[in-house]
DNA sequence: AAAGGTCTATTTTTT
DNA sequence: ATAGACCTTT
C-alpha cells in the first residue's frame, strides 16, 4: 500500500461473508469482492485456514496466482510472516511465471522477450516476415507495434497461426463462392481485405516461427504454449491436476480466454478453486481479458459457491454513494447490476467538483491545495493525483516543481533525466564523432566552459568547411590538440574512449567514461535513482541481450528501443513517502490513499475518445459472447470508478471547464440523481496566475546549482529555450520547408535554421536525393539530344548509390530502397523515354524579394508549353497524396507565384510526379490557394521576428533529431529533499 | 441536413 | 498519417 491503509486493519475480526469465504472448504467457490472490502486479507487467511483445518496439505498442495509481481511479492510477504514452513512453501505466482516454469520443464533454454524486445527481435528479421502491403520503407517498423498487438491478442484467444489461417481459408472461400454476386468495386475491396488477411496470417506464422527457432516466446505464446502443453501431454497435465489441491486468483475479472482455459485444466480433478474479483474494476479489456471472465467461471463450474463482500472498510459514506452511483450507469455490463458498497466508515466530507479554465489552472488550482493541506498537516504522505493519461500530468510536474511539493511520478522514463541524456550524449559522442546533436549537448555542460556564442561559431565553421562539429573545433583552435583548453580535453576524452572501444565491454567502457568523469552521485542524490535504473538496464543489456557486448551495438539497441516507444521505469520509490505520487488510473489499482485528485474530467480526455486496433481481432474467432452496449464508454466509466475508490476521505474532482471543453460524461452520471448531487460540492477555481514566458522554467538553474560535480548536467535546454539566438539576416529568406518547419515546431526552425545546427540526414531523404539527381541525369542528357537507353539510366541510378554510400545500418532497408527504386525508375522510363523534350530548367533556384521577406527555392524541374508558358514539375518519393491535399501543397502554391510575379513566366501547370505511383497529378493553383499560401509566410516570418520558438510536441517528433535537446522530453532536475541532502563533501575538479 | 473543409490530438499496461 | 470533432458552406 502506499500510504497506511484507512480501512480495516488485521486486528478486526472478519465479518461474516468474508468468514464464509475463509472458510469454505471444497468444491468451486467465487467471490466478488468490490473495492476496500478486503479481498487481498480473504486470500490470505483462506490459504491459512486450509493448511489449518487439512493438515495432510501441503504448502505446494496450493496455487494461488496474481498478476503482477507485486502483488505476488507481497502476497509472499505476508504468508512468509506466519512464520509457517507450509505457509512459506505455498506456492505464489503471475500467472506468466506459472505458464514459463512450466514450459522450462520442458525446454530449459526458453527465454520470455518483453513487448519492447520481441518489437526489436521482429524488426531485425523484418525480411523474414513475408511484408508486402504492411511495408513501409522510409519507416520500416511501422506496424510491427500493430503486429505484436494483434499477435497476443491472438495468445489471449487461444488463436495460433494455424487456426488463424484456417480462419483466412475460410474467408477465402466464402469469397470464391459469393465474388460472381459482388459489385465491382465491393469485390475489389473484399479482395482487397483478403489479401490483408492472408499477409496477417503469414506474419503471424513466420513470427512464431522466428521465436521458436531462436529458442524465445513471448508473454502470450508462453501462456498458448502452456495451455497446448497440459492439453496434448497427459503425464504433464495429471502431475500438476494432482498436486494443485487448491488454487487461488486474484483480480480474476483480467483473466482473458486463455488464462480461464489454464485454471480450468489445473483445477479439473479437484474443483477446488477460488476465483477472487470485482467485475466493476476490470480494465484490462484493451490486453485481452474477457469480456465476461465472472460469467465464464460461472458455466465452467456450475457447482460453485457465490459469495459477495460488500462491506468497504477504505472509503466514507459520502464517497461511496458517489462512486456508487457512477459505477450504477453501467447496469446492463455488470455481472450483478443490483451490487452496492456498504460503508462503514462515517459521511465524512462531500466530494469536491473544481472547474477551471485550462490545463494551468488545473495544475495551479491542485498545486495550490496540496500546499493548503501540507501547512495544515504538516505532511505530503497520503495525497496522489490520478489522470487517464501520462500526457496529462505534464503542466502538474511544472507547477509541482515551481512550488517546490515533492511529488513521484510512476512510470517515467528516466531518458527524460537530464543526467541520463548527458551520458547518453557522451555514448553517442564517443561512438560517432560526426554526432552533432551529441556534441551541442554535451557543448553545454559548464565543466567544458563553452557558450552559445562559441557553439553558433562552431557550427558555422562546421557548415564552411562541410564537416563537423568536432572537426570544426579542432580547426577553430588548433590548441585543443594538446588538450589545454576544455575544448580540447573534452575530444581528447571522446577520442581516448573511441579508441578504447574496441577493445572494452559496454560496462567497462561506462566505467571508465564514469572515472574520467569524475561523476560522484551521493546516495540522496535526487538522480541517483534515475542513474541507478540507467545502469541496470546497461548491464542487464550487456548480461542478457547482446551479442557483441560492444558499445555499437548497444546504441543500435537503444534506438530501436526508442522506436518502440521502450521506456526505463524507475523502481517502485518506496522510500520517499513524504510526497504527493502522481500516477495513472491503470497503475493506481489496487493501491490507496487518503486523499485523491482526478484530473481531466473532459470529454475526450477521460473517457478517452475511442480508437480501433489498426488489425480488429475477428468477431468470428471470439470464445465469447460480446456484451451489451457501448464497451468503450463502459470499460471507461469501470477505470473512473477505480479513481474514485482510491480515496479514503478526501476526493477532489477537477474538470476544464474552457471554452472548447466539454465536461465528462462521467460528472453527468455522478450528478443526474439530485440527491447524489447533494453529496458533491461544486466550485470554481480561481483563474491561473500568469503563466512564465513560453518554455521557460525559471527555477532550473537554482536546481542546478546543487548538482555541479563532474562534466555533466548539460544546459542545452536553457539555451534551446532562454539562450541568445544568432542574429537573423534581413531581409529573412524562407523557403517552403522553412515555413513547414516552423508551423510544424517553431523551436525546431530555431535549433535548424537560426542556430544552423545540422540534425542527421535520414534513409528517406538520402534515397529521395538519389531518385532526384538520377532523374535530373536523365533530362541533362535529354535536353543535349542524347537519347538514354534504359541501361545507361540504371548505370546514372547505380552510380548515385555508389557516390552516396549507405551511412545507416540498415541493410534490409538498403536492399529494398534500392530495388524499389529502380524499378519506380523504369516505371519513369516506360512514360519518358520517348517524349519529345520540352526542358527549360532543370534544378532552377530562386530567390525573390517579396514584401518584407525572400523567397527562396528550388524547382526540380521547368518546361516550356509555350512562349512564356510553362509547366512546372516537383518529384517526390514517398507515399503518394491524394490530388486534393497536392492542391493545397504550399511548396506548389509558391513556386507558382514565384514563376508568375518574380521569374516572369506564365505557369499553366503545375505537377506533382510521386515515383511511387508514377502517376503525375498536375493542376493550377486558384487564387485563394496561392494568396494563402503567401500568407501563411507573413505569418510565419511575423512568428520569427516575434522571436516565438515554443517547441511544439506531437506527432512528428518521433523522427524529429532534436528531440534530444528538447525540453518537452527533459524533466526538470527534481527539487533536492529538504535537509537530507548534504553538499558534496569534495569539490570535484572538472578535467 | 448533408457535404466538405479545417483543426487538433493521437491511451491505458503486465508478464 | 489519420481519424474524429467541429466549423462552414450549400
Amino acid at each position: 500500500m502506499a500510504s497506511p491503509p484507512v480501512g480495516q486493519t488485521e486486528i478486526i475480526p472478519l465479518n461474516a461473508a468474508q468468514r464464509t469465504a475463509v472458510e469454505h472448504l471444497h468444491g468451486p467457490l467465487l467471490v466478488v469482492a468490490g473495492a476496500g472490502t478486503g479481498k487481498t486479507r480473504v486470500i490470505i487467511e483462506r490459504i491459512l485456514y486450509l493448511l489449518d483445518t487439512i493438515p495432510e496439505l501441503q504448502g505446494e498442495n496450493i496455487l494461488a496466482i496474481t498478476y503482477t509481481n507485486k502483488a505476488a511479492d507481497e502476497m509472499k510477504a505476508r504468508l512468509r510472516r506466519r512464520g509457517d514452513k507450509r505457509a512459506e512453501d505455498v506456492g505464489v505466482y503471475t500467472f506468466h511465471a506459472f505458464c514459463y516454469e512450466l514450459l522450462r520443464r520442458h525446454d530449459e533454454a526458453v527465454r520470455i522477450l518483453d513487448a519492447i524486445d520481441y518489437w526489436i527481435f521482429l524488426r531485425r528479421r523484418l525480411d523474414q516476415l513475408g511484408l508486402d502491403i504492411f511495408k513501409r520503407l522510409a519507416e520500416p517498423g511501422r506496424f510491427l507495434n500493430a503486429f505484436r498487438e494483434f499477435f497476443s491478442r491472438c495468445q489471449d484467444e487461444l488463436v495460433s497461426p494455424a487456426d488463424y489461417a484456417r480462419y483466412v481459408e475460410e474467408l477465402a472461400a466464402a469469397f470464391e463462392k459469393e465474388k460472381n454476386l459482388l459489385a465491382e468495386d465491393e469485390r475489389r475491396e473484399r479482395e482487397e481485405e483478403l489479401r490483408r488477411q492472408w499477409e496477417l496470417a503469414r506474419a503471424y506464422e513466420a513470427a512464431e516461427r522466428l521465436l521458436a527457432e531462436a529458442k524465445r516466446t513471448t508473454f502470450g505464446g508462453s501462456l498458448l504454449a502452456a495451455v497446448k502443453l497440459l492439453e496434448s501431454n497427459a503425464a504433464v497435465r495429471e502431475h500438476y491436476q494432482d498436486r494443485l489441491r487448491y488454487i487461488l486468483v486474484d483480480e480474476f475479472q483480467d483473466a482473458n480466454i486463455a488464462q480461464i482455459r489454464l485454471l480450468e485444466l489445473l483445477a479439473a480433478k479437484h474443483q477446488n478453486i477460488t476465483a477472487v474479483g470485482d467485475d466493476d474494476q476490470a480494465i484490462y479489456r484493451f490486453r485481452g481479458a474477457s469480456y465476461a471472465s465472472f460469467r465464464l467461471f460461472a458455466r465452467l463450474f456450475p457447482n460453485r459457491r457465490e459469495i459477495t463482500l460488500a462491506h468497504n472498510y477504505r472509503s466514507t459514506a459520502r464517497l461511496l454513494r458517489v462512486a456508487t452511483e457512477l459505477i450504477a450507469q453501467n447496469e446492463k455490463a455488470r455481472f450483478d447490476p443490483k451490487k452496492k458498497l456498504i460503508p462503514t466508515l462515517p459521511p465524512g466530507e462531500k466530494v469536491r467538483l473544481v472547474e477551471v479554465e485550462d490545463a494551468a489552472a488545473e495544475a495551479a488550482h491542485i498545486a495550490s491545495e496540496l500546499k493548503r493541506r501540507y501547512e495544515r498537516t504538516g505532511s505530503y504522505e497520503g495525497s496522489a493525483v490520478l489522470y487517464r493519461a501520462h500526457l496529462h500530468r505534464n503542466a502538474l510536474v511544472q507547477a509541482l516543481t515551481r512550488a517546490r511539493i515533492p511529488f513521484v511520478v510512476r512510470g517515467l522514463s528516466v531518458l527524460t533525466n537530464t543526467l541520463v541524456r548527458d551520458l547518453l550524449a557522451y555514448l553517442r559522442a564517443i561512438e560517432n564523432p560526426r554526432d552533432n546533436i551529441a556534441l551541442a549537448r554535451l557543448l553545454a555542460i559548464p565543466a567544458w566552459q563553452a557558450t552559445p556564442e562559441m557553439l553558433f561559431e562552431l557550427i558555422q565553421r562546421a557548415q564552411r568547411e562541410r564537416t563537423s562539429l568536432a572537426a570544426a573545433i579542432e580547426s577553430l583552435h588548433p590548441a585543443v590538440r594538446d588538450q589545454q583548453t576544455p575544448l580540447g580535453a573534452l575530444l581528447g576524452l571522446l577520442a581516448e574512449l573511441r579508441r578504447r572501444a574496441a577493445e572494452l565491454s559496454l560496462m567497462e567502457l561506462f566505467d571508465l567514461l564514469l572515472e574520467r568523469l569524475e561523476l560522484r552521485l551521493l546516495p540522496a542524490d535526487p538522480d541517483r535513482p534515475s542513474f541507478d535504473a540507467f545502469v541496470a538496464f546497461l548491464k542487464r543489456w550487456e548480461e542478457e541481450k547482446s551479442q557483441t557486448r560492444r558499445l555499437a551495438e548497444f546504441l543500435e539497441y537503444l534506438d530501436y528501443f526508442e522506436e518502440a516507444d521502450g521506456r526505463i521505469e524507475l523502481p517502485e520509490d518506496r522510500e520517499r513517502r513524504d510526497a504527493v505520487q502522481l500516477m495513472t488510473v491503470h497503475s493506481a489499482k489496487g493501491l490507496e490513499f487518503d486523499s485523491v485528485f482526478v484530473l481531466r474530467l473532459n470529454h475526450n480526455e477521460f473517457p478517452t475518445r475511442r480508437r480501433n486496433p489498426l488489425f480488429e481481432f475477428p468477431l468470428a474467432l471470439m470464445k465469447e459472447e460480446h456484451p451489451p452496449g457501448d464497451f468503450h464508454i463502459q470499460e471507461e466509466r469501470r477505470l473512473c470508478y477505480v479513481a474514485l475508490t482510491r480515496a479514503g476521505r478526501r476526493l477532489d474532482l477537477v474538470t476544464l471547464a474552457g471554452e472548447r471543453q466539454r465536461a465528462s460524461i462521467f460528472l453527468e452520471d455522478i450528478l443526474r440523481d439530485a440527491r447524489v448531487a447533494r453529496e458533491v460540492e461544486q466550485a470554481r477555481a480561481a483563474p491561473a496566475p500568469v503563466e512564465p514566458p513560453a518554455g521557460a522554467v525559471p527555477e532550473w538553474e537554482a536546481l542546478f546549482a546543487a548538482r555541479q560535480n563532474g562534466a555533466c548536467y548539460s544546459r542545452i535546454v536553457q539555451w534551446a529555450t532562454q539562450g541568445p539566438v544568432p542574429e537573423a539576416e534581413e531581409p529573412l529568406r524562407l523557403s517552403h520547408s522553412d515555413v513547414e518547419t516552423y508551423l510544424k515546431c517553431p523551436l525546431k526552425y530555431k535549433l535548424a535554421h537560426r542556430w544552423k545546427l545540422p540534425g542527421a540526414a535520414t534513409p528517406a531523404m538520402l534515397f529521395g536525393k538519389i531518385m532526384h539527381s538520377s532523374v535530373a541525369e536523365f533530362w541533362r542528357a535529354r535536353r543535349e539530344q542524347r537519347p538514354v537507353s534504359r541501361e545507361e539510366l540504371q548505370h546514372i541510378y547505380e552510380q548515385q548509390w555508389r557516390q552516396s554510400g549507405w551511412p545507416f545500418r540498415d541493410a534490409y532497408q538498403e536492399r529494398e530502397y534500392r530495388s524499389s527504386g529502380w524499378e519506380q525508375l523504369q516505371g519513369f522510363y516506360e512514360r519518358h523515354a520517348g517524349e519529345p523534350v520540352a526542358v527549360l530548367e532543370l534544378e532552377k533556384t530562386f530567390h525573390w524579394p517579396w514584401q518584407d521577406v525572400v523567397l527562396t527555392g528550388r524547382m526540380d524541374q521547368v518546361n516550356r508549353l509555350g512562349e512564356r508558358a510553362v509547366e512546372i514539375i516537383e518529384y517526390k518519393t514517398g507515399q503518394p497524396r491524394p490530388a486534393k491535399k497536392v492542391e493545397k501543397d504550399l511548396q506548389l502554391a509558391l513556386y507558382a507565384a514565384a514563376a508568375e510575379q518574380h521569374l516572369g513566366w506564365v505557369p499553366r501547370r503545375l505537377t506533382l510526379y510521386n515515383f511511387t505511383v508514377n502517376e503525375p497529378i498536375s493542376f493550377l493553383p486558384t487564387e485563394r490557394n496561392v494568396t494563402r499560401a503567401l500568407d501563411t509566410v507573413l505569418r510565419v516570418a511575423d512568428g520569427i521576428r516575434a522571436g516565438d520558438f515554443r517547441a511544439r510536441p506531437g506527432f512528428h517528433c518521433r523522427y524529429c533529431d532534436y528531440q534530444r535537446l528538447c525540453p518537452e522530453y527533459e524533466q526538470p532536475p527534481a527539487a533536492a529533499p529538504a535537509g537530507d541532502a548534504a553538499p558534496p563533501t569534495e569539490d570535484v575538479q572538472k578535467n
